[in-house]
DNA sequence: GTTGCGGTTGACCGATCGGTCCACTATCTT
DNA sequence: AAGATAGTGGACCGATCGGTCAACCGCAAC
């Protein structure tokens, strides 16, 4: 059995064109026609576009995983962290906006608000995958206020609301399609955090 | 011409169904059956299926502002206002999830998640509702601030921070499907404006 | 009484939807 | 060389998609 990249290639632009449309309005053909693959194949590797959808986005997970494992390395001094994650969203969606001349948000937050309540298996995906986020950034404020970067408290609820903000924040410059919406990420994220910003510069 | 309500009902169940699921999970057929309307109305009242979404959540946004001014009336004490804005929030999200089982988010951002890279119509309805949200905050910011409740800044970036982070959990309690994710609006909002608890309370 | 008009009805359109089916090929095993 | 297996190709399915159309209705103005 040698590589399959036909697979792949399903992966790749399931998640791509969906992320830059929406799950609504992007077909199996549409899928087929840009991954150059025919239907019966796409039938052989998954049951569903439901599925694929899935597959797709956990693929996707998968390699922003390593970029996120690296930005949240604990070799690194926990604000300046949040800094580089900040840093990446804010890159991720210039590179994506220059391309598609459209801020697209994110995808599994997008993906999620629209399929929560239509498609249970995609749903629990994208739960997953926030609280994975929220994994992240609770760590962090755990280390950082072990430094006393920041003031005690419950590290898991506060990483959520930090999550929430920012998850808000990048659904808003979709909707305004307007990245300097992004810049205010850490003016609310360290009033949230209640870090001063001469902390982190 | 007597008051005209098969356009009406056209509004409201298309407004309700699009909430409940997505657009694009919604056909004009399904809207037209449960309005008891016949296709050929439908196309006598809108041009499209876009069009028709773009007037149904404008109905329904000026339904809302009615309880917004409400809410936001100038004759209660600002952080009151913040209270009430919240509560509101929560009662509304509650109804729907215990008629449907799910957590239904904000329509109108969900709605501009999933549309707002295609439909630049929908994305402008979403983008001034989220703005004309955004005022009421703003008001009650400043309002706070001269009634030295919170801290004098920027009312309008801060209204607009406070602003990400409800839309933010609000779209996760849609994705967790969980309405206890609501009950940390407070807790996070008041960090933000740099409210403590005592104050409102 | 007839003309004009907002509104209604239901048949109809081509295109596309997600999904099926089966013949076929390329590759590996024995 | 034969067989098994993973993957490919493409025709095909019924259902549904958003949207059109022309006939028709009740009613008010003239």
């Amino acid at each position: 059995m040698r590589f399959c990249d036909s697979k792949l290639r399903l992966l790749q632009t399931a998640h791509e064109l969906i992320w830059r449309q929406s799950y609504g309005s992007v077909g199996v053909d549409q899928i087929c026609e840009q991954s150059r693959v025919k239907k019966g194949s796409f039938y052989h590797f998954f049951r569903s576009k439901s599925e694929l959808t899935v597959a797709a986005y956990e693929f996707r997970w998968d390699q922003i995983r390593l970029a996120l494992d690296r930005i949240f390395s604990t070799q690194v001094p926990p604000l300046e962290r949040l800094e580089a994650y900040f840093a990446n969203i804010r890159r991720n969606q210039t590179e994506h906006f220059l391309k598609n001349g459209r801020v697209l948000g994110c995808p599994f937050a997008s993906l999620g608000s629209e399929l929560s309540t239509q498609d249970e298996a995609i749903r629990l995906m994208a739960q997953q995958i926030s609280e994975r986020k929220c994994r992240y950034l609770e760590t962090t404020l755990r280390d950082a206020m072990e430094a006393e970067d920041i003031p005690r408290q419950d590290p898991k609820l506060l990483a959520q609301e930090l999550h929430f903000y920012v998850v808000g924040l990048v659904q808003e410059a979709k909707i305004s399609n307007n990245l300097a919406v992004l810049d205010r990420m850490e003016s609310g994220a360290y009033r949230i955090i209640g870090a001063t910003r001469a902390e982190v510069a």
